[in-house]
DNA sequence: CGCTGCGATGTCAGAAGGTGTCATCGCGTA
DNA sequence: TACGCGATGACACCTTCTGACATCGCAGCG
């Protein structure tokens, strides 16, 4: 039995996650996810350089996996098409069986403009690497950073149709169809 | 004489200014720029509701100018050309003779990532907003929040190469150039 | 002329976010 | 056994931001 329960992040993470459905983002207190989590505050805040970050974990994963399918895409696959295949493919990896809980995260996203910066900053992050992506394939300035911009936009407005449809519609189904 | 100096907004936002060029961002505190601009600290967040706001007071205005101009252009312009001209208009009223003063302004934004966020954060409402303007024009959607996203993310493009030309090349110039 | 209400500011106390620094102690390794 | 590493705790501290109440010139009004 070592010192301490391992796991403390995904705990943390779970800690918030849940108290930010029962009480709402802003009237929780970081005491409050750690001491759910069985932690100190101060090792929230190594974990997580911010109070928003707790929400945000996956986001480098995404980017990670989106920008490696543009990178390995065929050879002279255009700039658009190599984009929006690679949404849809990450789209079909990443949140197929997650819809309930993208759901929960973008309700309190949107509870809060802290966190529809916060979520900006990551969009634009995922659009300046994938920029870069498409660059190292040879793509020019500016059909690159406007591949990127279209890609994140056709994503940006395709995830809350299917975060809201009470259906069971496929995301990488409705990117595609944005996409046209 | 009243009992306090007028105009201490402008004596604020000149005074924040001074010391983020001086001692840069995250280094200055509100307490600093508060004394002097010669009030208190609570004045300070009874002006701004954040320390970042005091460098995006005239955000406000520029989005009202730049809707103005979409929702009174001439019946029958397409979407596109409504917003790429507003736009076009807006650079020139508000940009022409402050080319220095933007620059101070965005190296600072550039400074910080926190600024940054609030900056996407202001462009956003400035997407929905004229996404709002086109419908009420009779512009349906998607073409409506497309045709916004369009002109802001070149405005959003535009914009740092016209700081960092060293040379008097026109901001309405370099967008008109960006739209083709 | 004196009263009165308003508006802009000050004062104070305090919650919450965030950081630096040092102490603790189980565990793997020499 | 001794040692050092790594994850965590403990604590003090700063900054941002908010609520509640006090102050006092000024304008209007009787």
């Amino acid at each position: 039995m070592s010192r301490w329960e391992p796991g403390a992040l995904g705990r943390l993470e779970k800690a918030a996650l849940e108290l930010f459905v029962e009480d709402g983002y802003e009237q929780t207190t970081v005491a409050e996810i750690a001491a759910r989590a069985g932690v100190t505050e101060r090792t929230f805040f190594r974990y997580f350089t911010d109070k928003r970050e707790v929400l945000f974990g996956g986001g480098h994963e995404l980017e990670e996996h989106v920008v490696g399918l543009v990178t390995g895409a065929p050879v002279g696959t255009a700039p658009f098409d190599a984009i929006a295949s690679a949404f849809e493919a990450t789209a079909r990896d990443f949140f197929a069986d997650r819809q309930s809980y993208a759901r929960q995260r973008q309700a309190i996203i949107n509870s809060s403009p802290d966190l529809q910066e916060r979520e900006l900053l990551k969009l634009a992050a995922l659009t300046a690497a994938l920029a870069r992506a498409l660059a190292g394939r040879g793509v020019g300035e500016p059909t690159a950073s406007l591949a990127a911009e279209s890609g994140v936009t056709v994503f940006k407005t395709s995830f809350p149709r299917w975060v809201s449809e009470g259906n069971e519609k496929d995301l990488s189904q409705i990117i595609k169809e944005t996409f046209a």
